[in-house]
DNA sequence: AATCTCTCCAACCGCAGTGGT
DNA sequence: CACCACTGCGGTTGGAGAGAT
């Protein structure tokens, strides 16, 4: 029979962490520094298994994470990166730093998946095409984009500073936890989970300040609901993207090579989900309109992201 | 107010990859 | 080369909360 599962041993706990154990936890690793999970629960006395131990570090405690809702610019990197890679969620975790790939596998799951479908119905409304499903990832992100850029030239602000709506409330950064810890040596460990739930709230007040609420959730609604003159508009676009297609097919080598670094490392990625995947078509066109989007300007964005978003190293 | 249904997400599980011996 | 320990990744699940009835 194969090796139990690690977290089978008796004595190990399992189920939501609670904020003693994160506390405990993330002042072994801000000691100690992250790796060596084997010696984590050996050494903390942590009734988890190494890997549960990993796991939450890396989702949820260590710093640099940003959680609660996603932004339109996000929303379309997400979709635009897995059209590309597919569902290699660590790969296009890569390229947004502050989110992990539960993160952003979960958001996948629960809310893009749902709207690429809406969206695709109402493709295959107005095309006869059978697999409508490529062409509407890119649609979608390239909507998402537009989108993205004209409520930012609204509110003069990169996505990164927008408000954080709901939401966890609970710890979620070694800052946040430095302060938890404050608050539980001031009061008893029971109120602790109250409390951390309470540091996070002036987090919140403070990117308000930014963006009403109310505002976010009129843009995500915009996200929501396609129109039929944004669902022809759209289409129109569909046109361009097979142009692309095509050019992509008959030049795909690039012959001055002056693309920018950010491209540089997509392509490479695309490259490698071309090889893996064998799914070249889609992925050219899509592919080419990345590539595109440098000359138009587009790419600034993608690099705002990587600056403004994605500050904090991936790697810990 | 009580119950049911749905949604979301933290956490788990199992497999694959990697490096050391 | 084989084995083992460890880590990383993607799919899935279960519980909590929200919303509907």
């Amino acid at each position: 029979m194969g090796r139990p599962p690690c977290c089978d041993k008796v004595g190990i706990k399992k189920g939501p962490w609670t904020p003693e154990e994160d506390i405990i936890l993330v002042s072994y690793i801000q000691e100690h520094g992250p790796g060596n999970w084997r010696s984590v629960p050996t050494n903390t006395g942590l009734l988890r298994c190494s890997k549960s131990c990993r796991l939450r570090w890396t989702n949820y405690l260590r710093p640099g994470i940003k959680r609660g809702n996603f932004t339109p610019h996000e929303e379309g990197m997400i979709i635009h990166l897995q059209a590309l890679l597919g569902n290699r969620w660590a790969a296009i975790a890569s390229y947004l730093p502050q989110r992990t790939d539960n993160d952003i596998k979960n958001y996948w799951n629960t809310h893009l998946k749902k709207k690429i479908k809406k969206f695709q119905t109402a493709m295959d409304s107005h095309m006869t095409t059978s697999d409508t499903s490529a062409i509407t990832s890119n649609l979608i992100s390239k909507s998402y984009y537009t989108q993205t850029r004209n409520s930012e030239m609204g509110t003069n602000l990169p996505s990164s500073f927008r408000l954080n709506t709901g939401g966890s409330t609970y710890a979620s950064s070694t800052e946040n936890i430095s302060r938890l810890l404050e608050g539980w040596m001031r009061n008893s460990p029971k109120a602790s989970s109250k409390a951390a739930q309470e540091e996070n709230q002036p987090q919140s007040n403070e990117n308000a300040n930014a963006v009403a609420p109310n505002q976010i959730k009129a843009e995500q609604e915009n996200c929501d609901i396609i129109s039929h003159e944004e669902l022809e508009n759209l289409l129109s676009f569909e046109s361009l993207s097979s142009m692309a297609w095509e050019k992509s097919s008959s030049d795909s080598t690039q012959p001055d090579g002056s693309h920018n670094t950010a491209n540089d490392s997509l392509s490479s990625s695309v490259d490698e989900a071309k090889v893996r995947s064998g799914n070249q078509p889609p992925f050219s066109c899509l592919e080419m309109w990345l590539l595109d989007e440098a000359a138009t300007g587009q790419a600034e964005e993608l690099m705002d992201l990587s600056l403004d978003c994605c500050s904090a190293p991936a790697i810990f």
